[in-house]
DNA sequence: TACATGATTATCTAAGTATCGAATTAATTC
DNA sequence: GAATTAATTCGATACTTAGATAATCATGTA
């Protein structure tokens, strides 16, 4: 992962919105735009708006059917953006990491 | 962590430079502001802003020693953090949770 | 006391963006 | 073909915010 996706999923999430709709495409395998925005008080342009900053991410799959935009949570890059969040290299860190290669 | 602290640090972390900051400060036991500025082309006075999002997003601690102020992450925040963001509960989560409670 | 240094606050601006309504495209159904 | 439904695009608006300058506060030092 790029520092450049990094930055746009890290983006992503900071809409607590999106990040809701991030949340609910998580929770199933596949789901509908329609589906999603259900009970969210919001239009729809809205809510194609905010998909298509999930999908410019990375972070959401857009399979097409019919009149319908199926949605699912790239579980791979999801694990890779955790994962490269999680790392700060302390202090620590690098003087283990040093005397381990001596 | 309640909801409105974890959307006060995804926030946090949503703007790049601040999240350089971040990083800068976690690398450390702990740092002064001008140390983390030193070679950042940025104003001391927009520093002291992002520094003040990061502390109100309690990600950061402050502790004051003459004309210094010492900046540390919060580690214990961070993992929570880092834990919650982790936890999308899938479909499949919620079959394992109930049928383990039967 | 006067000066220098580290940090903060106040105010302003430019850029970005969440949201909407209206119009549009595309597929489905009658 | 006409009506319906799912989704997108466009343009406008209102709000947020990163960043700057200038002024201020607080501490340390000559």
């Amino acid at each position: 992962m790029d520092s450049q996706q990094f930055y746009r999923i890290t983006k992503a999430l900071a809409d607590p919105r999106r990040y809701e709709i991030l949340s609910r495409i998580a929770k199933c395998r596949e789901l509908a735009c329609s589906d999603v925005r259900c009970d969210l008080p919001i239009t729809a342009a809205t809510l194609s708006h905010h998909i298509k900053e999930l999908v410019n991410a990375g972070l959401v799959e857009l399979r097409r059917e019919g009149q319908f935009a199926h949605l699912k949570l790239r579980r791979k890059v999801w694990r890779e953006y955790l994962s490269r969040l999680g790392k700060f290299k302390t202090a620590k860190f690098w003087i283990l990491f040093l005397v381990c290669r001596l």
